[in-house]
DNA sequence: ACAATGTCGACCTATTTAGTCGACAATTCG
DNA sequence: CGAATTGTCGACTAAATAGGTCGACATTGT
């Protein structure tokens, strides 16, 4: 329920959206697209957008021409959001985990104030980036990568 | 090898070399008494010693009267390289580990650029903070618990 | 009806974490 | 010297987490 070293969770999930935020106002994309295009194993990225499902930021519907879609613009999708939703929360110390007991600290972890610093700018970046910022880097990379046929 | 979230080995081992601050320049502290006054298990401590030894912090001797010691100054050893001592690479990310790639990012990895970010960021602030800062705060707080008898 | 698709939960394996334990080495002191 | 004290090292283990797979079932378009 906690920690800061992504897992493939929060790595796979945040391509999955990504893919998804290219087709917005489209159709719905598949599970055997999604995890083609972006490298995920497919039984496995169930359980992802089973996650994103139950916290509003995809929305699945069945049967044939069925898939998965964006629930909100993803210009109103916060990465910290996202990844919280995948990873559970982020704090790199046990001891600053959300609802623990704040007001006087673990007595006796040495450097919890620095992590304090860290984990709060951290979580101001991650806020800052929305899925529309995320999808545009990424389309900027891929045209970086697969130069135009026109030269 | 990877990864922030502090796990034991990092929290333990700064407190133990907050213990060892404590007592710079006096004669060594033996592993029981660095064990019992930070709450380290005392055999699991056994290798977090070994660790910072083989990385140059601790200097330890044997026999009636040993125990472990600071190798260096506390003001010239960093947090950073404490903990990457201690928990390998702090990289949020498997693909900004360090060694990899770096020239063409990982072709898939679609929030690369804010993790490195934050990891640089990161990185700079852990480097800023030494053990002699950290046994500061320390006998900063527990003055702040433990109020003096003389009010 | 039936084919295409998603949903859900049980299950599985490998790795990492967080230790414990015991044999051994070095050192001091009497 | 020899006994007591302390550190060193490697083997071992138990529990948790990561990273999946699989199969039965639900829903929907044609």
């Amino acid at each position: 329920m906690a920690g800061v070293r992504l897992s493939t969770k929060g790595d796979y999930g945040v391509r999955a959206l990504i893919e998804l935020a290219l087709h917005e106002g489209e159709c719905p994309v598949q599970r055997a697209e999604i995890a083609a295009r972006r490298q995920i194993p497919e039984s496995y990225l169930d359980h992802l957008l089973a996650q994103l499902r139950r916290d509003g930021f995809v929305r699945s519907t069945r049967g044939p021409g069925g898939g998965h879609e964006l629930a909100r613009p993803s210009a109103e999708v916060r990465l910290l959001d996202v990844l919280e939703s995948l990873e559970g929360s982020l704090a790199p110390l046990a001891c600053l985990e959300d609802g623990e007991d704040h007001s006087e600290q673990h007595v006796i972890c040495g450097q919890q104030w620095v992590w304090r610093e860290i984990y709060d700018a951290m979580r101001l970046r991650l806020a800052a980036v929305t899925l529309a910022e995320l999808l545009a880097r990424d389309r900027e990379r891929q045209r970086r990568l697969a130069p135009s046929y026109s030269i």
